[in-house]
DNA sequence: TTGTCTGTCGAAAACGTTTTCGTGTTGAAA
DNA sequence: TTTCAACACGAAAACGTTTTCGACAGACAA
């Protein structure tokens, strides 16, 4: 077994000092060739690479981004680390992920752990919990340490920092009159609790659209989903008891579920009633019919997000208060679940 | 701003020596409760927090994990991330994550920063071109400088070291019997090209089950994709030109996709023909009619490699050889796209 | 008084770097 | 011969910890 060799080891070695080694490494013009080429040719030798942890300390940057989300096991959240990860390597970066599993306590735990020196900064979307309590002292005791936080979509305006997000309220509005558009007039809703900030918002531009269409707003088509695994009499009654003529899912899961159900009631998609969902995930891609949907990049939020965090990490004047609030744009991607929309 | 207080802050305040700071904190016996209470009085009031970079250098642990993998937006190995963070939070690990994006240059890369200092070991699925090129040199020498790995699902036998797979032969021989006992007689397979660990195995099993029940081998049964993305008319041909009664996919995409060619070739899945897919994830459940598939418990894969590593990492007995290939179970679970299998 | 023990505390090394500054040697100019 | 610059290198500090060891004071026994 061979451990890791040093500059000291190196040094010893050659019998010079470790700053001449050192400054050999990185070809300092203080040196002679004779030595820098010697120290050199013996560091390739032993294959000598830097310890990352040493230079993390001296240099009191880790190059690393701090991760924090929900959950992983999640399409959408899959695509952002994706692409976070990518610029993040591209600009010599590295990433670390911790999951909230949607708990205000192992979110509060996971930052603190991350900000005691392991990471430069953050990028996270809020745990539902964490949305809930509306608490956020977690949040901004690290960003008062003068660490840079980048929140994106579920994201919070109590919390002052750059932000990367799409309009989900102008993204529903423009699905739901497409529906209106196309002639429906009895479209129903199925959305998360209030405290969920992009179903909120979603459910707002849901209503705005039917607003702005003179189309009366009736509370029976809107249905509120607590717990994702018992919503299916929820959604049964939604369908049966209403006539509607097409739904708008807040996700793809309330959208399978909503294709699944009227199946079952013998409704045929999307002859009998329409359905668009959010979100262009594996689901939307591959159930029978396909969804037409609201596609929400990932990659490109979480190339963003990656982006602007290294920019503020990278930028000359630290104290910069001019936060952004990016916002990505998104289109209805035309599938089977709808008529064919225009 | 507050930035963060270290010992030798709290040490000038108070008028002590950074050594009494430390050990009042770590509840030495050594110092009087007087200094000890006034030092963690204050320690509390200014939130210290010991510096986790400069830990990880005194103690040469960093206590986190290296994920390297070839991609993230796949549920499988989603769930394998998931899997792994959750042990590895629980005995008080990060994780970092890295993708090879199926490159071996990437692969390569990002082992060798990580290996550099920031992390005590690694988790990893090798990438397809890592597999091709049976180069597994970076791998060697990580382990070679002391440094465990333990690897999943995409394994080798050319590195020794700990490795948590399924049977893939094992699973595939079953779930092609049982299309057997079923009354299936011709079987196709659509597979991946032969330099893919898993599906290599998954081909053997598959020829096992049709040999040890005498059934013949048919060339023209079996279709190996190269690339996903040009496989429909491989797969059309598979279908039309051979009047099968059934097909096994080794993985979610090949069988989704022979669904839905099925099914523009006017075929009923599962009377005229029927499907078994590998991978039990979104996709299997989600598509209509959903897929009777082998299931491959990711988060279970996870846990065990994470608790191999760790439990590596801190045994006593550094130089223990006794490298262990631990075979989690795998079973069929039966949804529609096979009639109800004995 | 001398010696020993105990209770408190500080100095310093160590982890692996980078960088500033100082120092000794050499050669050439005066 | 003296002076001075250029060259080549080393010592040491710094990053923030933990830990070993030594030091000093006071108490107590001989």
């Amino acid at each position: 077994m061979k451990r890791k060799v040093t500059l000291k080891q190196i040094a010893k070695e050659l019998d010079v000092s470790i700053s001449t080694v050192s400054k050999s490494l990185r070809d300092s013009s203080e040196i002679s060739e004779d030595t820098r080429l010697k120290v050199q040719a013996f560091a390739k030798l032993y294959n000598y690479k830097p310890n990352l942890i040493a230079l993390s300390l001296k240099n009191k940057k880790t190059k690393t981004i701090g991760i924090i989300i929900p959950e992983i096991v999640h399409h959408f959240f899959a695509t952002v680390i994706s692409g976070i990860e990518h610029v993040a390597n591209e600009r010599g970066y590295n990433v670390i992920v911790c999951l909230s599993d949607e708990s205000f306590d192992k979110e509060v735990i996971n930052m603190e752990m991350l900000a005691n020196g392991s990471i430069d900064g953050f990028i996270m979307s809020l745990s539902k919990e964490t949305q809930q309590r509306k608490d956020f002292h977690h949040i901004s005791e690290v960003i008062n340490q003068g660490m840079p936080v980048v929140m994106f979509d579920r994201v919070t305006n109590d919390v002052l920092c750059d932000k990367v997000i799409i309009d989900d309220n102008l993204a529903a509005y423009q699905a739901v009159e497409s529906l209106i558009i196309n002639g429906m007039k009895k479209i129903g809703i199925i959305t998360t609790v209030d405290y969920v900030s992009v179903g909120k918002l979603r459910t707002e531009g849901y209503l705005k659209a039917l607003l702005s269409n003179g189309i009366p707003i009736n509370n029976d088509f809107i249905v509120k989903i607590e717990d994702i695994d018992n919503c299916s009499t929820q959604i049964e009654e939604l369908l049966t008891n209403n006539d509607l003529d097409s739904i708008f899912a807040v996700n793809e899961l309330f959208a399978v579920t909503a294709i699944k159900t009227a199946k079952r009631l013998q409704m045929n998609v999307p002859e009998d009633i329409a359905i668009i969902g959010f979100t262009d995930g594996i689901i939307s891609n591959y159930s029978s019919p396909s969804i037409t949907t609201v596609s929400q990049n990932g990659i490109k939020m979480g190339n963003k997000a990656a982006q602007m965090l290294i920019e503020r990490l990278e930028s000359e004047d630290e104290e910069n208060e001019q936060y952004i609030t990016e916002v990505i744009e998104t289109h209805l991607v035309q599938r089977e679940s709808t008529p064919i929309l225009k």
